[in-house]
DNA sequence: GACGGAA
DNA sequence: TTCCGTCAACGCTGT
DNA sequence: ACAGCG
């Protein structure tokens, strides 16, 4: 048995569990009112700037049954613990605008005319490249989440990097991603071995849902790391693993190459203007899942406990949240460690 | 989904 | 007012 | 140059 790191958590929730507003529960009657009388309408949000929203009927998600409406919905009640997420980061869009099952595509150029209060930055699509860059909607603040609901916009997915440091991670992540025979229980195991080197290395991390099938487990990282270090330490991190486990774990990039019954550990989202869905962020996954903040002790009993991803749902994630609070802001207060310690695996 | 121009 | 067409990403890697 | 990848 693993030996418990730190206290062994009951107490007080990791942090606000208050996040309640009543300026968001008034925004929700608002949204209730124009569903129910079928109209498009005007959500006056904090601060008088008015977003318009409509088509709030339309189905998304048609498993669960939840709406564009519901979406908007969903990011006004978890803008808490959304935004500090997102707060100063370039986001892709990826828009939906008949619902998950319908045709979506990628945007990252920001619309020209914007509601007041959604932030915009020339951003480079490559960082050596001497080009202006495009108009990027910049995370941080709830007009942006209502806009982005509105332009149907399912998941926030942002950048490694903040503006104006746009040239410097500071997070990198791990992507498991289960091939399609693979079974959640191996995605936990391989999880767990990452958080065993991690933890070897004195690293913090934090696992969540991604919202789908798989996992993400983020790592905070020290001020001033470019791109590059960042990548490398979860090359290294995932090959060690990877290799040690070749039943479990791939890093082969070519999906012929790799066995249908094991995870891929994806650390090439470790590249400027790549992103991964940020935690609290809804999914256009078939049961509306939600990027959801694990305890290590849940990815360690998981099998134990039958841990599975699609437990965690728009429906379902508020409940878990007012009961164990934000366990993403660790992310945001743990002390990065010194990626060169990885570098002793290398042989 | 937003927009501009045609019907 | 309604209808209709058009537009909405990208860079890295391997072959 | 082009296909595969996320
Ligand atoms: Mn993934
Ligand atoms: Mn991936």
């Amino acid at each position: 048995r693993r030996p418990r790191v730190g206290k062994t958590h009951a107490a007080a929730p990791s942090a606000p569990t208050a996040k309640t507003d009543p300026a968001i529960d008034t925004l929700c009657d608002t949204l209730r009112e124009m569903e129910a009388r079928g109209t498009r309408g005007t959500l006056t949000l904090p601060g008088g700037v008015r977003v318009p929203v409509g088509n709030l009927h339309k189905v998304f998600w048609p498993a669960p049954g939840l709406t564009k409406g519901d979406l908007v919905r969903f990011n006004l009640r978890m803008s808490a613990y959304l935004l500090p997420g997102v707060t100063d980061r370039p986001l892709v869009m990826k828009r939906f605008p008949n619902g998950i099952d319908g045709k979506s595509f990628y945007q990252h150029r920001a619309p020209d005319q914007l509601p007041d209060g959604v932030r915009v930055a020339m951003v480079r699509e490559s960082p050596d490249r001497p080009t202006t860059g495009v108009p990027y909607l910049i995370g941080g603040t709830l007009q942006t989440l209502v806009y982005m609901a509105q332009l149907a916009v399912i998941s926030q997915d942002p950048w490694f990097s903040r503006v104006p440091h746009i040239e410097q991670a500071d997070i990198v992540a791990l992507d498991l991603d289960p091939m399609p025979d693979t079974p959640f229980t191996r995605v936990l195991e391989v999880a767990r071995w990452l958080h065993d080197e991690l933890e070897r290395l004195g690293t913090p991390c934090v696992p969540k849902t991604s919202g789908s099938s798989g996992l993400h487990i983020h790592i905070p990282l020290p001020p001033g790391t470019p791109y590059d270090a960042g990548l490398i330490f979860c090359q290294i991190l995932a090959t060690v693993v990877a290799s040690r486990h070749p039943k479990a774990a791939t890093v082969e990039r070519m999906v012929k190459k790799r066995p249908p019954d094991v995870v891929y550990i994806d650390y090439l989202q470790n590249i400027y203007g790549k992103t991964l869905a940020a935690a609290y962020s809804a999914r256009a996954s078939t049961f509306a899942g939600v990027s959801t903040p694990l305890t290590w002790d849940e990815v360690h009993d998981g099998l134990k406990s039958g841990l599975a991803p699609q437990d965690f749902t728009m429906q379902s994630i508020f409940k878990r949240v007012r009961v164990v609070g934000d366990l993403w802001a660790r992310l945001r207060t743990s002390t990065p460690a010194d990626l060169r310690a990885a570098f002793r695996y290398v042989d």
